[in-house]
DNA sequence: CGCAGTTTTGATTCATCTCAATTTGTGTGG
DNA sequence: CCACACAAATTGAGATGAATCAAAACTGCG
């Protein structure tokens, strides 16, 4: 578990727009800064960590992918969520003071260690990083309720499609291309997470190529079709609803 | 929209250990009741708020039963939760200032309301206020993550099963009956939160009557075998796998 | 350069949905 | 208090989307 204690720098950060320093002023930052002061490097298939684990800090992206996911007593598990730069993780851990699933790393990875406590004490002292926390739960709340109808409510093909255009829309807002990118997790991990077997999500990303909505190849994936992605979503009508050739 | 502005009384509340002022001392259960000195009833099938609407407040719910859900543009709808007295409402609204929901009460009912701002202020001077109202933001990130393993990974009589269980233990928590109880929500709402059609939440019902499981007169609900209902949640085996006679 | 993990594709099965009919319950007004 | 209308729940039969089982192809890592 190697913790390199490296000057964190949000000042100097290019993702302080995405991250917790969000509308503070530059004196602000500074205090935030020595604040979170350590950061992390994780490998690849590396534990942030672990259902269980005391809870004592939440944790900012700096670099690199994460998943989280949860895992019942007999085996199954649901990825709850893939965590990309910028975004905040651990929050699941405040409620129990222990850590309620995991957090694994798809890539090499970087993180701000964010001690919990003295956040706490900070955002009381400034109100726009009190409000800016107090956004950044909710938008968790908000994201699960959008999971919930995603696998509550849709079908296969259109999980699919709100994950992609998901991803893309996140991607684009790290001002990488929101056409083209590379997928870090497997497609078992993205069936975890969309509630689907990994065989259906393989056959859902072939079915969008041939349909020519996507490029795929392996974990590379082109977005070819972006308005046909999003009318996949919005399906009116039942699939192909079989139309009467003429009165019956 | 009627507004009945009525002494909160946290400090007279039976909820106390069960909602937001749970930890504070006596003087500061005073401080927050000035600042939630305001309530509303409603009557069943009416909006505490929509989506959209501007996010001013929090809201504890003192009496009553409530659902949240979201809707899509084409009509589609997922309920996100159920809720029952002693739990807040409205956090989804701090993220966009808006509300991102829908919450209606499903019986009579009524709520403080809580000021935003004000709850704002008062926890960056109370400590213990701060902590616990993270820890309520938490628990209800951790309560989706429980609802998404249980849309991603859970067959429909498991998704039931862990729904009964969740509100008899909600139910005894609040010194109700945790054997007995009134469903305030129909079939069909059951099975929007479970991702489940109206029948196939019947058919469960009525599966889990014969099984002995459960008595079930429409919205009244026995527990008979509470640990035969766990038992249906931790199938270790896919369901009742057939065994082969002989060699074959 | 080979092997293990990942992905694709096919054939079949099965759980849940859909459509439909009936029963039961609830609230309203005579 | 009863009858009516409407909403909710139950039950059945059949359709279907995704899971399962199985095999082959690809990839990239060591």
């Amino acid at each position: 578990m190697p913790i390199h204690a490296l000057k964190a720098a949000c000042s100097q950060c290019n993702l302080q727009e995405l991250c917790l320093p969000l509308g503070l002023t530059e004196g602000e930052i500074q205090r935030l800064e020595t604040l979170a002061s350590t950061r992390r490097k994780l490998k690849r298939g590396h534990h942030l960590y672990r259902t269980g684990a005391p809870f004592e800090a939440i944790y900012a992206i700096k670099t690199g992918f994460f998943k989280t996911d949860v895992l019942m007593e007999d085996g199954r598990d649901q990825v709850t969520g893939f965590q990309m730069a910028g975004e905040i993780l651990g929050m699941d851990g405040i409620s129990l003071e222990a850590h309620s699933c995991n957090a694994v790393a798809l890539e090499d990875s970087e993180v701000c260690i964010i001690p919990f406590a003295q956040l706490e004490q900070l955002s009381s002292e400034i109100r726009t990083l009190q409000r800016h926390f107090h956004k950044v739960m909710s938008r968790e709340i908000v994201r699960d309720h959008g999971v919930m109808m995603l696998l509550g409510t849709m079908r296969a093909e259109e999980r699919l499609a709100a994950f992609l255009l998901n991803l893309s829309q996140r991607f684009t807002a790290r001002g990488y291309s929101s056409a083209e990118f590379h997928l870090r997790m497997t497609r078992e991990e993205i069936g975890s997470y969309l509630g689907l077997k990994l065989e259906t999500v393989s056959r859902a990303f072939s079915h969008f190529q041939d349909s020519g909505l996507i490029g795929v190849q392996q974990k590379h994936i082109r977005i070819l079709d972006s308005a046909g992605l999003k009318a996949v979503l919005s399906r009116t009508s039942p699939p192909v609803a079989a139309i009467p050739i003429a009165a019956a």
